[in-house]
DNA sequence: AATAAAATTGAGAGTACTCTCATTTTTGTA
DNA sequence: TACAAAAATGAGAGTACTCTCAATTTTATT
Protein backbone atom coordinates (compact mmCIF):
# COMPACT_ATOMS: atom_id res chain seq x y z
CA UNK A 1 0.00 0.00 0.00
CA UNK A 2 3.36 2.44 -0.04
CA UNK A 3 3.00 3.32 -3.17
CA UNK A 4 -0.63 2.82 -3.77
CA UNK A 5 -1.34 5.81 -5.52
CA UNK A 6 1.68 6.00 -7.79
CA UNK A 7 1.26 2.59 -9.05
CA UNK A 8 -2.62 3.51 -10.02
CA UNK A 9 -0.71 6.86 -12.04
CA UNK A 10 1.85 4.46 -13.71
CA UNK A 11 0.34 5.72 -17.17
CA UNK A 12 -0.70 9.16 -16.66
CA UNK A 13 1.22 12.45 -17.61
CA UNK A 14 4.44 13.32 -15.97
CA UNK A 15 2.42 15.62 -13.79
CA UNK A 16 0.33 13.14 -12.64
CA UNK A 17 2.89 10.75 -11.48
CA UNK A 18 4.75 13.30 -9.44
CA UNK A 19 1.44 14.43 -7.71
CA UNK A 20 0.80 10.77 -6.92
CA UNK A 21 4.43 10.50 -5.27
CA UNK A 22 3.60 13.34 -3.38
CA UNK A 23 0.51 11.95 -1.82
CA UNK A 24 2.27 8.29 -1.21
CA UNK A 25 4.58 10.47 0.68
CA UNK A 26 2.52 12.81 2.32
CA UNK A 27 0.15 9.72 3.81
CA UNK A 28 3.38 7.93 5.39
CA UNK A 29 4.38 11.08 6.79
CA UNK A 30 0.94 12.30 8.20
CA UNK A 31 0.40 8.29 9.24
CA UNK A 32 3.56 8.89 11.25
CA UNK A 33 3.74 12.28 13.00
CA UNK A 34 -0.12 13.58 12.22
CA UNK A 35 -1.02 15.94 10.52
CA UNK A 36 0.40 18.28 12.92
CA UNK A 37 3.58 17.59 13.14
CA UNK A 38 4.11 16.44 9.31
CA UNK A 39 6.07 19.28 7.39
CA UNK A 40 6.36 19.51 3.63
CA UNK A 41 9.74 19.70 3.83
CA UNK A 42 9.74 15.97 4.67
CA UNK A 43 6.74 14.69 2.16
CA UNK A 44 8.56 16.42 -0.79
CA UNK A 45 12.17 14.85 0.65
CA UNK A 46 10.87 11.17 0.89
CA UNK A 47 9.22 11.88 -2.55
CA UNK A 48 12.21 12.63 -4.35
CA UNK A 49 10.90 16.24 -5.20
CA UNK A 50 11.66 19.74 -4.81
CA UNK A 51 10.50 21.62 -2.29
CA UNK A 52 8.61 24.04 -4.51
CA UNK A 53 7.34 21.27 -6.70
CA UNK A 54 5.12 20.79 -3.73
CA UNK A 55 3.04 24.30 -4.75
CA UNK A 56 3.03 23.18 -8.45
CA UNK A 57 0.43 20.82 -6.86
CA UNK A 58 -0.99 22.14 -4.03
CA UNK A 59 -2.41 26.01 -2.86
CA UNK A 60 -1.20 25.47 0.55
CA UNK A 61 -0.06 22.97 3.61
CA UNK A 62 -3.32 22.11 4.37
CA UNK A 63 -5.22 21.15 0.94
CA UNK A 64 -3.06 18.02 0.42
CA UNK A 65 -4.43 17.27 4.06
CA UNK A 66 -7.73 17.46 3.17
CA UNK A 67 -7.43 16.18 -0.08
CA UNK A 68 -5.84 13.04 1.46
CA UNK A 69 -8.32 12.23 4.10
CA UNK A 70 -11.21 12.40 1.16
CA UNK A 71 -9.07 9.89 -1.00
CA UNK A 72 -8.78 7.75 2.08
CA UNK A 73 -12.20 7.46 3.20
CA UNK A 74 -13.46 7.38 -0.35
CA UNK A 75 -11.52 3.96 -0.97
CA UNK A 76 -11.69 2.25 2.41
CA UNK A 77 -15.91 2.70 1.60
CA UNK A 78 -15.25 1.58 -1.91
CA UNK A 79 -13.47 -1.43 -0.97
CA UNK A 80 -16.52 -2.67 1.52
CA UNK A 81 -18.92 -1.76 -1.16
CA UNK A 82 -17.20 -4.20 -3.60
CA UNK A 83 -16.98 -6.41 -0.94
CA UNK A 84 -20.52 -6.81 -0.08
CA UNK A 85 -22.02 -10.02 0.63
CA UNK A 86 -25.31 -11.29 -0.51
CA UNK A 87 -27.44 -11.64 2.59
CA UNK A 88 -30.96 -10.20 3.07
CA UNK A 89 -30.75 -10.13 6.85
CA UNK A 90 -29.80 -6.24 8.13
CA UNK A 91 -28.28 -7.69 11.28
CA UNK A 92 -26.05 -9.64 9.35
CA UNK A 93 -25.18 -7.52 6.76
CA UNK A 94 -24.52 -4.68 9.44
CA UNK A 95 -22.55 -7.45 11.26
CA UNK A 96 -20.42 -7.85 7.51
CA UNK A 97 -19.54 -4.98 6.70
CA UNK A 98 -18.77 -3.63 9.87
CA UNK A 99 -15.91 -5.98 10.48
CA UNK A 100 -14.39 -5.83 6.99
CA UNK A 101 -14.47 -2.15 7.52
CA UNK A 102 -12.39 -2.55 10.49
CA UNK A 103 -10.05 -5.24 9.31
CA UNK A 104 -9.24 -3.10 6.05
CA UNK A 105 -8.46 -0.58 8.14
CA UNK A 106 -6.28 -2.33 11.01
CA UNK A 107 -4.70 -3.77 8.01
CA UNK A 108 -3.45 -0.73 5.91
CA UNK A 109 -2.65 1.00 9.12
CA UNK A 110 -1.38 4.24 6.96
CA UNK A 111 -5.05 4.44 5.82
CA UNK A 112 -6.72 3.76 9.39
CA UNK A 113 -4.49 6.54 11.05
CA UNK A 114 -5.23 8.81 9.04
CA UNK A 115 -9.08 7.73 8.82
CA UNK A 116 -8.76 8.25 12.47
CA UNK A 117 -7.61 11.46 12.71
CA UNK A 118 -9.63 13.34 9.73
CA UNK A 119 -12.68 11.81 11.65
CA UNK A 120 -12.49 14.15 14.33
CA UNK A 121 -12.71 17.12 12.75
CA UNK A 122 -16.67 15.48 11.10
CA UNK A 123 -19.78 14.99 12.72
CA UNK A 124 -19.66 11.09 11.97
CA UNK A 125 -23.17 10.79 10.40
CA UNK A 126 -22.56 13.23 7.82
CA UNK A 127 -19.40 10.64 6.75
CA UNK A 128 -19.72 8.61 3.81
CA UNK A 129 -18.66 6.19 5.75
CA UNK A 130 -21.78 6.38 7.91
CA UNK A 131 -23.72 5.31 4.81
CA UNK A 132 -23.76 2.17 5.06
CA UNK A 133 -24.78 1.90 8.36
CA UNK A 134 -27.46 4.24 8.32
CA UNK A 135 -29.13 1.73 5.54
CA UNK A 136 -28.55 -1.14 6.94
CA UNK A 137 -29.63 0.93 10.30
CA UNK A 138 -32.99 1.92 9.08
CA UNK A 139 -33.67 -1.36 7.31
CA UNK A 140 -33.52 -3.62 10.89
CA UNK A 141 -35.37 -0.93 12.19
CA UNK A 142 -38.00 -0.86 9.92
CA UNK A 143 -38.27 -4.78 10.12
CA UNK A 144 -38.05 -4.56 14.48
CA UNK A 145 -35.02 -6.66 14.63
CA UNK A 146 -33.25 -3.22 16.54
CA UNK A 147 -35.46 -2.08 18.67
CA UNK A 148 -35.15 1.33 18.37
CA UNK A 149 -36.22 4.95 17.18
CA UNK A 150 -33.37 6.02 14.42
CA UNK A 151 -31.51 9.04 15.55
CA UNK A 152 -28.45 10.56 13.99
CA UNK A 153 -26.65 10.86 17.44
CA UNK A 154 -26.80 7.06 17.84
CA UNK A 155 -25.19 6.45 14.72
CA UNK A 156 -22.33 8.85 15.88
CA UNK A 157 -22.06 6.74 18.84
CA UNK A 158 -21.53 3.36 16.77
CA UNK A 159 -18.92 5.10 14.77
CA UNK A 160 -17.13 6.24 17.81
CA UNK A 161 -17.32 2.52 19.00
CA UNK A 162 -15.79 1.71 15.28
CA UNK A 163 -13.29 4.32 15.15
CA UNK A 164 -12.10 3.18 18.97
CA UNK A 165 -11.75 -0.61 17.97
CA UNK A 166 -9.85 0.70 14.88
CA UNK A 167 -7.78 3.04 17.17
CA UNK A 168 -6.94 0.10 19.68
CA UNK A 169 -5.68 -2.36 17.26
CA UNK A 170 -3.50 0.27 15.29
CA UNK A 171 -1.70 1.02 18.72
CA UNK A 172 -1.70 -2.97 20.49
CA UNK A 173 -2.13 -5.23 16.81
CA UNK A 174 -4.86 -6.72 14.92
CA UNK A 175 -7.38 -8.31 16.95
CA UNK A 176 -10.23 -10.15 16.28
CA UNK A 177 -11.57 -10.36 19.49
CA UNK A 178 -11.24 -6.68 19.83
CA UNK A 179 -13.49 -6.66 16.37
CA UNK A 180 -15.96 -8.71 18.00
CA UNK A 181 -16.65 -7.21 20.95
CA UNK A 182 -17.34 -3.71 19.35
CA UNK A 183 -20.07 -5.74 16.89
CA UNK A 184 -21.62 -6.73 20.08
CA UNK A 185 -21.38 -3.36 21.69
CA UNK A 186 -22.87 -2.07 18.51
CA UNK A 187 -26.01 -4.71 18.67
CA UNK A 188 -26.54 -3.68 21.82
CA UNK A 189 -26.42 -0.07 21.16
CA UNK A 190 -29.22 -1.21 18.77
CA UNK A 191 -31.45 -3.28 21.62
CA UNK A 192 -30.64 -6.05 19.52
CA UNK A 193 -31.45 -9.81 20.88
CA UNK A 194 -29.47 -12.31 18.28
CA UNK B 1 -12.56 29.10 36.03
CA UNK B 2 -10.17 31.56 34.38
CA UNK B 3 -7.99 31.92 37.29
CA UNK B 4 -8.70 28.99 39.24
CA UNK B 5 -4.90 28.46 40.05
CA UNK B 6 -3.88 31.80 40.58
CA UNK B 7 -6.94 32.45 43.73
CA UNK B 8 -5.76 28.79 44.80
CA UNK B 9 -2.33 30.14 45.15
CA UNK B 10 -3.10 33.86 46.26
CA UNK B 11 -1.60 33.13 49.91
CA UNK B 12 1.85 31.28 48.43
CA UNK B 13 5.13 32.26 47.70
CA UNK B 14 6.07 34.55 44.88
CA UNK B 15 7.42 31.68 42.95
CA UNK B 16 4.34 29.67 43.38
CA UNK B 17 2.18 32.73 42.61
CA UNK B 18 3.55 33.18 39.28
CA UNK B 19 3.62 29.47 38.48
CA UNK B 20 -0.19 29.57 38.64
CA UNK B 21 -0.31 32.41 36.13
CA UNK B 22 1.32 30.14 34.14
CA UNK B 23 -0.59 27.08 34.79
CA UNK B 24 -3.78 29.39 34.39
CA UNK B 25 -2.75 30.95 31.48
CA UNK B 26 -1.88 27.80 29.49
CA UNK B 27 -5.26 25.87 30.47
CA UNK B 28 -6.30 28.77 28.56
CA UNK B 29 -3.97 28.77 25.66
CA UNK B 30 -4.27 25.14 25.17
CA UNK B 31 -7.82 25.22 25.40
CA UNK B 32 -8.29 27.27 22.49
CA UNK B 33 -5.56 26.13 20.14
CA UNK B 34 -4.54 22.54 21.30
CA UNK B 35 -1.63 21.32 22.49
CA UNK B 36 0.17 20.96 19.31
CA UNK B 37 -0.94 24.38 18.17
CA UNK B 38 0.26 26.16 21.55
CA UNK B 39 2.89 27.79 22.37
CA UNK B 40 5.17 28.82 25.41
CA UNK B 41 5.47 32.54 23.76
CA UNK B 42 1.43 32.82 24.19
CA UNK B 43 1.61 31.37 27.52
CA UNK B 44 4.02 33.94 29.16
CA UNK B 45 2.62 36.46 27.43
CA UNK B 46 -1.01 36.13 28.06
CA UNK B 47 0.42 35.37 32.19
CA UNK B 48 2.55 38.45 32.09
CA UNK B 49 5.59 37.24 32.37
CA UNK B 50 9.00 37.01 30.45
CA UNK B 51 9.65 34.10 28.25
CA UNK B 52 12.40 32.85 30.40
CA UNK B 53 10.41 32.83 33.86
CA UNK B 54 8.71 29.70 32.14
CA UNK B 55 12.30 27.78 32.14
CA UNK B 56 12.56 28.52 35.90
CA UNK B 57 9.22 26.36 36.79
CA UNK B 58 9.37 23.82 33.80
CA UNK B 59 12.30 21.83 32.04
CA UNK B 60 10.15 22.20 28.54
CA UNK B 61 7.25 22.70 26.77
CA UNK B 62 5.72 19.28 26.95
CA UNK B 63 5.88 18.79 30.83
CA UNK B 64 3.44 21.40 31.67
CA UNK B 65 0.84 19.85 29.25
CA UNK B 66 1.54 16.69 31.29
CA UNK B 67 0.98 19.08 34.64
CA UNK B 68 -1.59 20.56 33.45
CA UNK B 69 -3.50 16.94 32.22
CA UNK B 70 -2.97 15.63 35.90
CA UNK B 71 -4.54 18.71 37.49
CA UNK B 72 -7.47 18.97 35.36
CA UNK B 73 -8.41 15.04 35.96
CA UNK B 74 -7.52 15.06 39.26
CA UNK B 75 -9.82 18.44 39.87
CA UNK B 76 -12.86 16.66 37.77
CA UNK B 77 -12.53 13.05 39.71
CA UNK B 78 -12.81 15.38 42.58
CA UNK B 79 -15.51 16.92 42.60
CA UNK B 80 -17.74 14.00 41.93
CA UNK B 81 -16.23 12.39 44.94
CA UNK B 82 -17.40 15.53 46.90
CA UNK B 83 -20.41 15.44 45.20
CA UNK B 84 -21.15 11.78 45.84
CA UNK B 85 -25.38 11.41 46.28
CA UNK B 86 -25.83 8.71 49.25
CA UNK B 87 -27.58 5.90 47.21
CA UNK B 88 -26.86 2.18 47.27
CA UNK B 89 -27.97 0.83 44.18
CA UNK B 90 -25.06 0.91 41.39
CA UNK B 91 -27.17 1.73 38.43
CA UNK B 92 -28.28 5.30 40.34
CA UNK B 93 -24.98 5.81 41.32
CA UNK B 94 -23.33 5.41 38.01
CA UNK B 95 -26.27 7.63 36.11
CA UNK B 96 -25.55 10.42 38.96
CA UNK B 97 -21.53 10.19 38.79
CA UNK B 98 -21.71 10.08 34.98
CA UNK B 99 -23.80 12.25 34.29
CA UNK B 100 -22.27 15.16 36.60
CA UNK B 101 -18.95 13.90 35.26
CA UNK B 102 -20.35 14.80 31.80
CA UNK B 103 -22.03 18.34 33.04
CA UNK B 104 -18.85 19.53 34.78
CA UNK B 105 -16.33 19.54 31.88
CA UNK B 106 -19.34 21.10 29.80
CA UNK B 107 -19.26 23.87 32.18
CA UNK B 108 -15.91 24.17 32.43
CA UNK B 109 -14.98 24.02 28.61
CA UNK B 110 -11.50 24.48 29.38
CA UNK B 111 -11.13 21.48 31.28
CA UNK B 112 -12.84 19.74 29.52
CA UNK B 113 -11.52 20.29 26.37
CA UNK B 114 -8.17 19.36 27.55
CA UNK B 115 -9.78 16.16 29.24
CA UNK B 116 -10.35 15.08 25.97
CA UNK B 117 -7.11 15.97 24.32
CA UNK B 118 -5.13 14.27 27.09
CA UNK B 119 -7.73 11.09 27.08
CA UNK B 120 -6.31 10.43 23.42
CA UNK B 121 -2.89 9.35 24.96
CA UNK B 122 -3.88 7.13 27.39
CA UNK B 123 -5.64 3.75 27.64
CA UNK B 124 -8.55 4.80 29.40
CA UNK B 125 -9.56 2.29 32.02
CA UNK B 126 -6.04 2.63 33.20
CA UNK B 127 -7.25 6.43 34.30
CA UNK B 128 -8.62 7.40 37.57
CA UNK B 129 -11.37 9.11 36.43
CA UNK B 130 -12.64 4.97 35.20
CA UNK B 131 -12.27 4.44 38.97
CA UNK B 132 -15.48 5.74 40.05
CA UNK B 133 -17.02 3.77 37.24
CA UNK B 134 -15.32 0.27 37.70
CA UNK B 135 -16.48 0.51 41.23
CA UNK B 136 -19.95 0.96 40.32
CA UNK B 137 -20.28 -1.45 37.52
CA UNK B 138 -18.25 -4.11 39.38
CA UNK B 139 -20.88 -4.22 42.04
CA UNK B 140 -23.71 -3.81 39.31
CA UNK B 141 -22.32 -6.85 38.06
CA UNK B 142 -21.90 -8.68 41.81
CA UNK B 143 -25.85 -8.10 42.06
CA UNK B 144 -26.87 -9.17 38.42
CA UNK B 145 -28.21 -5.52 37.80
CA UNK B 146 -25.57 -5.42 35.03
CA UNK B 147 -26.27 -8.99 33.23
CA UNK B 148 -22.62 -8.85 31.54
CA UNK B 149 -18.92 -10.01 32.23
CA UNK B 150 -16.67 -7.50 33.45
CA UNK B 151 -14.01 -6.64 30.83
CA UNK B 152 -11.41 -3.96 30.92
CA UNK B 153 -12.51 -3.20 27.29
CA UNK B 154 -16.26 -2.67 28.04
CA UNK B 155 -15.41 0.17 30.88
CA UNK B 156 -12.87 1.72 27.53
CA UNK B 157 -16.21 1.71 25.26
CA UNK B 158 -18.19 3.51 27.87
CA UNK B 159 -15.50 5.78 28.44
CA UNK B 160 -15.56 6.89 24.84
CA UNK B 161 -19.13 7.19 24.56
CA UNK B 162 -18.63 9.59 27.43
CA UNK B 163 -16.07 11.76 25.82
CA UNK B 164 -17.87 11.62 22.85
CA UNK B 165 -20.81 13.25 24.38
CA UNK B 166 -18.99 15.99 26.64
CA UNK B 167 -16.99 16.47 22.63
CA UNK B 168 -20.44 17.45 20.81
CA UNK B 169 -21.51 19.41 24.12
CA UNK B 170 -18.38 21.66 24.09
CA UNK B 171 -18.78 22.18 20.48
CA UNK B 172 -22.60 22.31 20.21
CA UNK B 173 -23.47 23.70 23.35
CA UNK B 174 -24.39 21.71 27.02
CA UNK B 175 -27.24 19.61 26.32
CA UNK B 176 -29.71 17.82 28.67
CA UNK B 177 -31.02 15.09 25.73
CA UNK B 178 -27.63 14.17 24.72
CA UNK B 179 -26.51 13.33 28.07
CA UNK B 180 -29.54 11.32 28.69
CA UNK B 181 -29.19 9.33 24.96
CA UNK B 182 -24.87 8.86 26.48
CA UNK B 183 -26.65 7.35 30.02
CA UNK B 184 -29.06 5.11 28.46
CA UNK B 185 -26.13 3.72 25.51
CA UNK B 186 -23.80 2.89 28.59
CA UNK B 187 -26.85 1.10 30.64
CA UNK B 188 -27.37 -1.03 27.14
CA UNK B 189 -23.46 -1.66 26.80
CA UNK B 190 -24.09 -2.82 30.58
CA UNK B 191 -26.98 -4.96 29.47
CA UNK B 192 -29.13 -3.26 31.89
CA UNK B 193 -33.06 -3.39 31.60
CA UNK B 194 -34.41 -0.81 33.96
C1' DA C 1 19.35 49.65 55.59
C1' DA C 2 22.54 46.07 54.02
C1' DT C 3 23.05 41.92 51.94
C1' DA C 4 22.68 37.31 50.08
C1' DA C 5 19.71 34.36 47.82
C1' DA C 6 15.94 33.72 44.82
C1' DA C 7 13.31 34.90 41.03
C1' DT C 8 12.64 37.29 36.85
C1' DT C 9 14.04 39.35 32.62
C1' DG C 10 14.60 39.66 27.56
C1' DA C 11 17.99 39.58 24.00
C1' DG C 12 19.50 36.39 20.90
C1' DA C 13 21.42 31.86 19.17
C1' DG C 14 19.68 28.00 17.13
C1' DT C 15 16.20 25.45 14.64
C1' DA C 16 12.54 24.44 11.63
C1' DC C 17 9.34 25.41 9.02
C1' DT C 18 6.09 27.73 4.74
C1' DC C 19 5.74 29.68 0.51
C1' DT C 20 7.70 32.50 -3.67
C1' DC C 21 9.92 33.04 -7.88
C1' DA C 22 13.64 33.50 -11.29
C1' DT C 23 15.97 29.93 -13.45
C1' DT C 24 16.67 25.37 -15.38
C1' DT C 25 15.14 21.01 -17.10
C1' DT C 26 11.87 18.04 -19.25
C1' DT C 27 8.15 16.97 -22.25
C1' DG C 28 5.31 16.81 -26.18
C1' DT C 29 4.62 18.46 -30.82
C1' DA C 30 5.57 19.88 -35.53
C1' DT D 1 15.77 18.08 -34.41
C1' DA D 2 13.97 22.43 -32.92
C1' DC D 3 11.16 24.72 -30.10
C1' DA D 4 7.48 26.40 -27.04
C1' DA D 5 4.96 25.14 -23.19
C1' DA D 6 4.86 22.70 -18.96
C1' DA D 7 6.95 21.11 -14.96
C1' DA D 8 10.44 21.00 -11.62
C1' DT D 9 14.09 23.20 -9.08
C1' DG D 10 16.25 25.14 -4.90
C1' DA D 11 17.93 29.34 -2.93
C1' DG D 12 16.27 32.42 0.20
C1' DA D 13 12.94 35.79 2.38
C1' DG D 14 9.89 35.70 5.95
C1' DT D 15 7.94 33.83 10.13
C1' DA D 16 7.59 31.55 14.41
C1' DC D 17 8.98 29.13 17.57
C1' DT D 18 12.23 26.79 21.87
C1' DC D 19 15.48 27.24 25.17
C1' DT D 20 19.85 29.56 27.37
C1' DC D 21 22.16 32.75 30.10
C1' DA D 22 24.30 37.02 31.81
C1' DA D 23 22.25 40.86 33.82
C1' DT D 24 18.76 42.86 36.67
C1' DT D 25 15.16 43.13 40.04
C1' DT D 26 12.72 41.39 43.97
C1' DT D 27 12.34 39.07 48.30
C1' DA D 28 13.51 37.57 52.78
C1' DT D 29 16.64 37.86 56.62
C1' DT D 30 19.43 40.18 59.88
Amino acid sequence: MRNYFQSKAGDQSKKDRTKAAIIDSAINVIAKKGYEKSSIQEVTKKAGVANGTFYNHYKDRKSIFEEIANLIAFELVKSIEEDEINTKDPAEKLINATSRFIKHSVETPEWGSIFIEASDFTVHYEKDISKYLIKDIRHGIEKKIFKVKYDAFLIDQIMVLILHSIGIQLKKGRNEKTTKKTIKAILRLLNFNQ
